[in-house]
DNA sequence: TGACAAAGGAGAATGATTCTCCTGTAATAG
DNA sequence: CTATTACAGGAGAATCATTCTCCTTTGTCA
């Protein structure tokens, strides 16, 4: 759960950013974002319609996949898992980290020699116990970069 | 593609693997792994089924399934995506890492302070842009480890 | 008020993955 | 070398998440 001062930023920011894109303000997306805003468990679709069908019954799933659709495009929302549409083997197993192009979705290795260290300043949570890290680094790969006008450095 | 010394370390070492665990080292089962190792472009298993196919025209989608699975548990292969089974929703827009635990699949935020900074030390090959990056620390997470006997701590 | 566009609801369609069931074959002992 | 048995493979049905289609409702604005 999160803080109610965090879910009133994130609730206030949402209804800025609906205005700003001419996005309706239904009770359904102010309940949908709701469901995503206060939790930080990283919901699955079919989470959020569970715990927003307890407000409004008659919700349709449809209705909370197209709204994730729209929230992520506005940059409301992220998605944790960007390869989620499939599976994807590794037959390397030493460590190495990861790009992934947000646009085409390929996965380039990157050696771990090219990356400071993943080093833990604080331990985890009580009970935790790691295996191994890797670093996730997102953006645009080479070949989707040269077909696209604009490339955003870091912000979007 | 892979260099052919690697390639065949990683045959040998898949020889071996099926050996010390009693799996028949079948036709299918080699031509399908080579696939994999030979490949660094993280394929589906869709991928992998076309590129057999074309060894074994009589191969079956669902044998490349259920050898991936095999290899896996194996430790010949890793999902390159723990969580490609289903979208997950992020509405916390601030810089932070992920610890997924590989049992539960449960995904708990790592504060951004509590690792050392993601730093490149080479730069990203040629035309590449970086958007953003985050650590995915992969293990066994606290209720999980709780009910389980043997917790490795780095290996496996 | 009338009409258009955005949104929501219901359920069909799709695509990836898993399952079932039956046949074939690798491993192994004799 | 052959018989036995359990593991593997093939085919296609079933399942599950997600997307799409189509129609109704609602909000907006001339």
């Amino acid at each position: 759960m999160i803080s109610s001062a965090i879910l009133d930023q994130r609730m206030e920011h949402f209804r800025a950013r609906c205005a700003e894109l001419g996005l309706a303000y239904t009770h359904q997306r102010m309940i949908i974002y709701r469901a995503l805003a206060s939790s930080d468990s990283h919901p699955t679709p079919e989470g959020i319609f569970e715990q927003v069908r307890r407000e409004i019954p008659s919700i349709s799933l449809g209705t909370v996949y197209k709204n994730i659709h729209t929230f992520t495009e506005a940059g409301l929302l992220r998605e944790v898992n960007l390869l989620h549409d499939s599976l994807r083997l590794d037959a390397n197993l030493g460590n190495h980290h990861h790009f992934v192009c947000v646009r085409c979705k390929a996965v380039t290795d990157i050696p771990e020699k090219d990356v400071a260290p993943l080093r833990l300043k604080h331990p985890l949570p009580d009970g935790f116990v790691l295996h191994r890290a890797a670093a996730e680094l997102l953006g645009v790969c080479a070949s989707c970069a040269a077909s696209e006008p604009d490339l955003q450095t870091g912000s979007s």
